[in-house]
RNA sequence: GGUCCCAUCGUCUAGUGGUCUAGGACGCGGCCCUCUCAAGGCUGCAACACGGGUUCAAAUCCCGUUGGGAUCACCA
């Protein structure tokens, strides 16, 4: 066991999808690569868009895809910590409150706008007299809190970008506390990396700008700076960040036969310079992470491309792999796996050739005709040839009037495995009654 | 608009100045196999965004243009 650890920290105020799942995913390979730890933290500093049913929905589908933690905390239950760590930044001066109302930022936000100028805050709160201080308290108005950003360059070498430079005048001081006075999610998440002794933070390229305010929190409070890993976002096939891929969530996939390690496999090579292939396990597929195999332009996630995978992926599972959840013996499965687009439709194949069901007879003649010819005992596999041979000689018919009736009277269904194959399983007994058009 | 990032087949990419008439994977087309759907085998089509430089030589370096994305929230 190393001292590698990661978290994955989601918010949960909406229904986790696709995104999500691929950081999520990233950061428990990484750590079952490294031999280190993976941590589940909710950050939940936003109680009002925070939902149970979504913390509820987050955490069946990390466990349905075997994206499992070790260790847990939630940020709501630490608001004594921060403000234990925010008393000392403010005494430090590198928090600092301000009193500008929502309406006056965004005011200023669009008067710079309109010049050209950056939206950047102007630290007009760092000007503020005493008397400034008591009128705006006289007026009823409540500080929220910005965390002061130090002059010059900020630097760190991200695991995918390389070295990534800032000037930290081109950044905002980040407001971190609200005017109520709860936390924005930009310090706990500090304050936690280092608390739980995280090494790695690996999340979407959307937080490259927050990092580098956030490397100077690490600093501020003495902890020290993890390694960062930002990964290119993924974009819908149109370009954008579409709305199906914002809301496609595992249980959808799931419902429509899209296993587990369909996905993990897929998002875990999709925008990688390596082929999309099955793994078959999670472990597997965390020996092959490799952060310098990641591009940097933004991969397009096609969910049709996916489903297409889930097929190949299917079509090659091994028996091992799923024989907790298919109640059929190896030699079954191998036989009719192929032909399978869920992993469920193997009940249908294994109704057809284990228990009964209504044959299909298009040819009552020609089926009962075929039920005479069919040898009673000494099967092999060549059984079904020299019978079909026999059929073709005493009917004449060939092709797909030949075997279409047959098929549709041993199976019920137009399309299926070899029929070769399909005739040893079902047996001589059950054979005979379908083509007869009987129940077996 | 400021800052940052990106730009090679339909898609994901290899490519770090000559070995590139640009390689692979997925998809797509064709052929083979075949009772069907698959699977499998073979094979084919298909790309360096644009314009300037630098150089004997540029997909590769530089500048610009265009296009895309992120961020600039009292969301995370």
């Amino acid at each position: 066991m190393t001292n590698i650890k990661v978290r994955f920290a989601p918010s949960p105020t909406g229904y986790m999808h696709i995104g999500n799942i691929r950081t999520a995913l990233f950061n428990w390979l990484w750590a079952k690569k490294m031999g280190g730890k993976f941590m589940l933290r909710i950050d939940d500093t936003d109680s009002v868009r925070s939902k149970k049913e979504y913390e509820d929905y987050l955490r069946e589908s990390l466990v349905w895809l075997g994206l499992t933690w070790e260790e847990e905390a939630r940020q709501s239950a630490r608001f004594e910590h921060y403000n234990e760590v925010t008393q000392k930044l403010i005494q430090q001066g590198r928090i600092y409150p301000c009193y500008e109302t929502a309406e006056e930022l965004e005011f200023k936000r669009k008067r710079a706008f309109a010049k050209g100028l950056p939206p950047i805050y102007d630290r007009q709160a760092l000007n503020y007299t005493q008397e400034d201080i008591a009128k705006f308290e006289a007026e009823g108005r409540k500080p929220h809190y910005r965390f002061k950003l130090i002059q010059g360059e900020i630097a760190w070498n991200d695991v995918v970008r390389g070295w990534v430079k800032y000037e930290a005048q081109n950044l905002s001081d980040t407001i971190i506390i609200r005017e109520d006075g709860s936390y924005l999610y930009h310090l706990p998440s500090v304050i936690d990396d280092c608390d739980f002794g995280i090494t790695h933070i690996v999340r979407g390229e959307d937080h490259v700008t927050n990092t580098a305010s956030q490397i100077q929190m690490f600093e501020a409070i003495g902890g020290k700076v993890p390694t960062f890993a930002h990964l290119p976002l993924l974009t819908g096939k149109e370009g954008k960040l579409s709305k199906r891929l914002g809301s496609l969530g595992v249980k959808d996939l799931k419902d429509n036969g899209v296993e587990n390690m369909t996905i993990c496999s897929f998002l875990a090579k999709l925008g990688t310079s390596e082929a999309i292939e099955p793994f078959y396990s999670l472990e597997d597929l965390a020996q092959s992470l490799d952060f310098s195999k990641i591009g940097r332009s933004q991969p397009k996630f096609d969910e049709e491309e996916l489903k297409h995978f889930n097929l190949k992926y299917i079509h090659t599972l091994p028996y091992e792999t799923v024989k907790d959840r298919v109640f059929v013996d190896e030699d079954f499965w191998e036989k009719i796996k192929a032909n399978l687009e869920k992993v469920e439709d193997y009940k249908v194949w294994n109704n057809i050739c284990n228990d009964q069901i209504e044959p299909v007879v298009e040819d009552t003649n020609f089926t009962s005709q075929a039920a005479k010819l069919l040898p009673q005992d000494n099967w092999n596999c060549d059984t079904f040839s020299v019978w079909i041979n026999e059929v073709k000689t005493a009917t004449g018919k060939k092709g797909k009037e030949l075997f279409h009736p047959i098929r549709m009277a041993l199976t019920g269904q137009e399309n299926g495995p070899e029929l070769k194959v399909l005739l040893l399983l079902i047996g001589y007994e059950k054979a005979f009654k379908r083509l007869n058009g009987i129940k077996a």
